[in-house]
DNA sequence: TACTTTTGCTGACAGTGTTAGTTTTTTATC
DNA sequence: GATAAAAAACTAACACTGTCAGCAAAAGTA
């Protein structure tokens, strides 16, 4: 009975050739020129074979949605893990996260929707509850080490990513001074945020 | 040869019509409803005549950018000139360029390609200097004010204004917790960076 | 081999931005 | 007012898009 064991891996080949396809076509082309005919072409298969494995175009962008935030989340862990002190750590994640937003351009355009229609209900993709958590922990574990153990957790948990995000975001679109320029800028508004953190 | 002059008021007549209609269906049916057909339609004319007074889609696109630009560039300078202290005066823009995000997020959707696929060159649209000039010259106000007088303008600048977009863009796309949250969030944060840069 | 199920393909629908070519309307001249 | 010239607007198409119903072909089962 192996025979729809087979069938079962070439099922799942077949889906692993859309992803890997879309993401040349994505790297090479943009997200605007993403195709179900273009994916279809690519992958030697007629245009209903797709939708055999994702309900719709909408689906793909959100499965590469859901990697990007695994990915970043992995990436967010190890810079954590690398450092002892909260804000040691704090000043890692921030490192990584613009890190992941330099050499995952395309990636980090869909997580966060800059420039391409996203899918909608980018907010209940659960593996945006990674990063969110490992943030979190972060920022709480830094106050706990702080002079104020008792500033609101969430609220500075969400000024650290908004931080985070606004530096990206506000060099994807405008792009001026190089990657150099928004580093610096990312360091110091950092470096401001965690001072006020602990105080 | 009144003539002419009544040809020319039509047409500019035509061009407002396109871009009022146009509005009614962002608001309506938000940006990705937006057709050239459908502005036709709502305009009552062929789809040509639109391409009479844009020359493509992008255009209208660039078109309501510009207008968004030029109306937060006037919000801020007036939320600006409500107030005397420099630092007061970083807490009113803040306060302003939020209240802009909220009141006007189709809007804020196309400056900043939130989700919708943007005319691309927003860097160079010339509206938008006149936002980066206001911020550059109330933060610059601000440094002289404080005392560390001799710290880096252009980079603050860019930091205030990350921060506000970046807590504008994480509500947009997220929108948890209702504006409420994001509010205090974004308090929290400006006050942090405000006493960061006067020391 | 005959039957059934799965799989994949063709072709269509309704929509998009954009433009070439033609018709209608308006203007200027006689 | 009729007529030729210029301006304006329209029709229809091209090349796309996401999506899916219906049909042909291949694969599995008996």
């Amino acid at each position: 009975m192996g025979i729809s064991e087979r069938k079962q891996r070439q099922l799942e080949e077949v889906r692993a050739t859309i992803l890997k396809q879309s993401w040349q076509i994505v790297e090479e082309e943009g997200w605007e020129a993403l195709s179900i005919r273009k994916i279809a072409d690519a992958i030697e298969y007629s245009t209903p074979v797709v939708y055999k494995h994702f309900e719709s175009k909408d689906a793909i962008l959100e499965a590469f949605s859901r990697e990007g935030y695994d990915r970043l989340a992995n990436q967010l862990a190890t810079a954590k893990a690398s450092q002892a002190s909260p804000d040691k750590q704090l000043e890692a994640i921030s490192a990584a996260y613009w890190r992941f937003a330099q050499e995952h351009p395309k990636h980090y355009q869909i997580m966060y929707g800059l420039g391409i229609p996203t899918c909608q209900m980018v907010r209940d993709i659960p593996e945006i509850r990674q990063v969110s958590d490992l943030l979190h922990t972060a920022i709480d574990e830094a106050i706990k080490s702080g002079k104020n153990p008792d500033v609101d957790g969430h609220l500075k948990a969400k000024t650290f990513w908004s931080i985070l995000h606004g530096l990206v975001a506000m060099t994807m679109i405008s792009a001026p001074g190089g990657p150099e320029m928004a580093r610096r800028t990312l360091d110091d508004a950092v470096q401001g945020f965690i001072k006020a953190l602990l105080n």
